[in-house]
RNA sequence: UGGGGGAUCGUCUAGCGGUAGGACGACGGGCUCUGGACCCGUUAGCGGGGGUUCGAAUCCUCCUCCCCCAGCCA
């Protein structure tokens, strides 16, 4: 099957999702005979984590379908975009871990592109427009409002040659005319209110120079690139949608010329793009972060951007399981950053050897450890559940800095670090006992005076096992390091939806300088080695400012940290969201107010016996009600209204319905009869309504019949009953959803041909007895 | 107000007429020379009303709320 479709079998780069769902179908049907997708970024700023998703979906359905992803450069827009922001591009996506199948440019298509909008002026589906931008828009009209036809709409074909010929050739300024696509002013989707397609500038392309003054605008030149490419599946998001509509207009209208097959054609699809919490996610917006000044560039490790998160030190695989948690979807939301965190924590967890950094350091002096010496400990890298071999050794001496953090002179209950005369294990050496604490002129604690038990190198004190480990690190041979910490980029959730610009709401502490003692073991690893520093958080040298003469250590991420989380509980900050509407209950309108016609109608229908609801719908919708009269010449009204209104529906109002009145009555006679229960109707109304075929015909066919002898059922339920006695527990334990368990189980065997009514009651009868209602596992309605 | 989309635990996401599941988080416990990791457990959700059905997150219907569209940006 695999070999036949491509339909993946094994495990899967991208979750499934409606996309994936769309590419099963299209290759089980013969639509496409191969994935074709591609990431079309404009090179006109930096890659961030947003793009990242779009990568790791569009270059990861290829790989999962065999097929290819291509990186084509949406250069369309010569005053903005740059070579320098296309070697970025590039340089992220391979260091995310995907490699294209072709590298393409959207200018590279300029001329073929330049045929097509000839050939749909030639077809007279194009026109130049000679209005201003003002004038353009001001036609337009608004969503309530068409649209007027510009007076140049009607040029005759050869003037519009001739004009978008002299455009071509740099005859006019920029702006003087524009390529328009004739589809309709009127359109209720206001993309399609004659888009433009082509515009003059008089700009040298970083890459076509000044071959061209006019160039394809978006729209046009993204389909039909697709097009060119062979794109099997064309993947952008959710505020494209509208734009779909000229995609398929382009399409349309040129496939088969100008060198475009005829078919398979591209389609567009569109997926919710990012929105991680306390970040900003547009490009705008990240330029001018990185250009404002308000961060150090665009690889500032504060950015989203994958720069910014390479330098970070974050890892490809990391941002991937990310995409991958996330998933994709239609809905617009908005990541809690602890998801991305979480998955950063989780791929450094078991890479990243432990060892000792102290930055906030508070001397400690071990008064009964003689000065000058120097005992060299053996230290594991990795902790008891990362199954990793190697350690290093760490100078143990008579002067030590700790982390201040780790004393308490008036310790809050539940501290179990160190205390005046309170001991404590110092990580992979001894325990420690407090014995005076030493204050500097201004009061501040300048060191603690500690004796140290000889005792329990490797093994617990005489008194038993302490409750507190702290880091530490050799004040004689520690290593001296800047050390960076980094924290959100904003201290508002959306700062996008916030009142006011988005840079007011830019977290001061979202970059921390301070001063750090490392181990000194860390001066042999390799520079790009990621660490953690035991209990402080992930990190590594920066790769830019970090070398040998200078060390700077960034903080990827910090650890998990339910100690001071409990202890900041009470008045926790919750989450702030400016500007976020909830959607409460109102009072639901009516909807019901009828003509006196209407409800003269109405009430003849409820006088018939057909339900509220649907004599409603029916008085509303004249098809459905045409049908339903018709129908209603051969059989009950009451039940035909149901299936009419409630299965029919769609299809009548499309004017689609394959199933003739005539032919619903009878499949609801077979009903009515018993013959048939509603499971099989429906189902063979479906199929019906899918080839044509009348559906008391395929009852026939399938002999379909259902079954209301107990005799056939009950060995089934029995079965059922026996297979799965954890079930039966659990429903007689109160569980009683699990009804639809065994109901279902039933229907299943019996290919939905049993009497759900006599199942029903077998099931309730033989697993709940007088817990249930009386003979029945009907909920009372 | 026209059109196009969307709504499932606090957050993200499965579900396609038959037990509402997973991840992150939170809470409780276990383990621990990292208050990390790991393990166990708990919590918590189908936007609302009506209808169809033996059975509805899923089908029908009405309503509510959110997002997108009036660039010669993409």
């Amino acid at each position: 099957m695999s070999s036949e479709t491509n339909i993946p079998t094994r495990e899967r780069r991208v979750n499934p999702n409606f996309i994936t769902e769309i590419i099963d179908e299209d290759l089980r049907g013969g639509r496409v005979a191969k994935i074709v997708t591609r990431f079309p970024p404009e090179p006109n700023g930096y890659l961030h984590i947003g793009h990242a998703k779009s990568i790791c979906l569009n270059f990861g359905l290829a790989l999962d379908y065999g097929g290819e992803c291509n990186l084509r450069f949406d250069d369309t827009n010569p005053e903005t975009e740059d070579i320098e922001y296309v070697e970025a591009i590039k340089a992220d996506v391979l260091w995310l871990g995907f490699q294209w199948a072709r590298e393409l440019y959207a200018s590279d298509y300029f001329e073929r592109l330049h045929e097509m909008a000839v050939q749909l002026i030639r077809d007279g589906k194009a026109y130049v427009d000679s209005h201003t931008d003002e004038e353009i828009s001001a036609y337009r009209g608004t969503v309530n409002e068409p649209g007027t036809p510009s007076p140049y709409r009607d040029r005759s074909v050869e003037e519009n040659l001739d004009l978008f010929a002299r455009m071509r050739a740099g005859e006019f300024a920029g702006g003087a005319h524009v390529l328009r696509a004739r589809i309709d002013l009127s359109s209720p989707n206001m993309k399609l209110r004659d888009p433009v397609l082509y515009r003059i500038v008089h700009a040298s392309h970083y890459r076509t120079g000044d071959a061209w003054c006019i160039y394809p605008l978006y729209d046009f030149a993204h389909g039909l690139s697709d097009a060119l490419e062979g794109i099997s599946h064309s993947i952008c998001t959710l505020e494209f949608e509208n734009n779909r509509a000229i995609y398929d207009w382009l399409l349309e209208n040129l496939r088969g010329k100008c060198g475009l097959p005829e078919s398979p054609r591209p389609y567009q699809y569109e997926f919710a793009r990012l929105n991680l919490d306390y970040t900003v996610l547009s490009k705008r917006k990240l330029i001018k972060l990185a250009e404002g000044g308000c961060v150090k560039g665009w690889d500032d490790p504060r950015m989203p951007t994958v720069s910014g998160l390479r330098r970070r030190g974050v890892t490809p695989e990391a941002i991937r399981e990310f995409a991958n948690r996330i998933g994709v979807a239609k809905a617009n939301s908005r990541v809690d950053l602890g998801i991305f965190e979480a998955a950063v924590r989780d791929d450094l967890n078991y890479r990243a050897p432990r060892v000792m950094a102290v930055i906030r350091p508070l001397r400690v002096v071990i008064a009964n450890y003689p000065a000058g010496k120097v005992h060299h400990l053996d230290a594991p890298y990795w902790p008891h559940d990362v199954p990793r071999e190697g350690s290093r050794t760490v100078p143990f001496s008579r002067e030590l800095y700790i982390e201040r953090d780790d004393f308490m002179e008036e310790p809050p209950k539940g501290f179990h670090r160190l205390i005046p005369g309170g001991p404590v294990r110092l990580r992979h050496a001894y325990v420690i006992r407090c014995d005076e604490v030493v204050r500097d002129a201004s009061g501040e604690i300048a060191e603690l005076r500690c004796t140290y038990d000889p005792d329990t190198l490797g093994r617990h004190p005489a008194g038993g096992p302490v409750k507190g480990t702290i880091h530490w690190v050799s004040a004689a041979h520690a290593a001296r390091a800047e050390v960076r910490l980094y924290d959100r980029l904003f201290h508002v959730p959306d700062p996008e939806a916030a009142a006011g610009e988005f840079t007011d709401y830019l977290n001061p502490e979202s970059l921390t300088v301070v001063e750090g003692y490392i181990e000194p073991s860390v001066l042999q690893d390799p520079p790009c080695t990621r660490y953690q520093f035991e209990r402080l958080g992930y990190f590594w040298p920066d790769p830019v400012d970090s070398g040998p003469g200078r060390l700077v250590f960034n903080r990827i991420v910090a650890l998990r940290d339910s100690w001071t989380k409990a202890r900041e509980k009470p008045g926790g900050s919750a989450k702030v969201q400016p500007g976020a509407a909830q959607g409460g209950e109102s009072k639901p309108k009516t909807g019901t107010e009828f003509t006196p016609k209407q409800q003269a109608e109405h009430a003849r229908l409820a006088a018939l016996g057909v339900g509220e609801a649907e004599a409603t719908v029916l008085v509303r919708e004249p098809r459905l009600a045409a049908y339903l009269e018709e129908a209603a010449r051969g059989g009950d009204v009451a039940a035909i209204a149901i299936w009419v209104v409630n299965e029919l529906g769609p299809a009548i109002r499309a004017g689609d319905s394959k199933v003739s009145p005539i032919q619903l009555v009878a499949l609801v006679g077979l009903i009515q009869a018993g013959t048939i229960n509603g499971r099989i109707a429906k189902d063979v109304l479906a199929e019906a309504l899918e080839t044509g075929t009348a559906p008391v015909e395929i009852v026939e066919a399938k002999g379909l019949r259902q079954i209301s002898d107990a005799g056939v059922i009950e060995p089934i339920v029995d079965r059922l009953i026996a297979e799965n006695p954890d079930k039966v527990r659990a429903f007689r334990g109160g569980k009683t959803a699990l009804a639809g368990f065994f109901v279902g189980g039933v229907m299943r065997e019996t290919q939905g041909r049993a009497n759900p009514q006599l199942v029903q009651d077998l099931v309730a009868r033989k697993l709940g007895g007088n817990t249930f209602y009386e003979g029945s596992a009907v909920k009372p309605r």
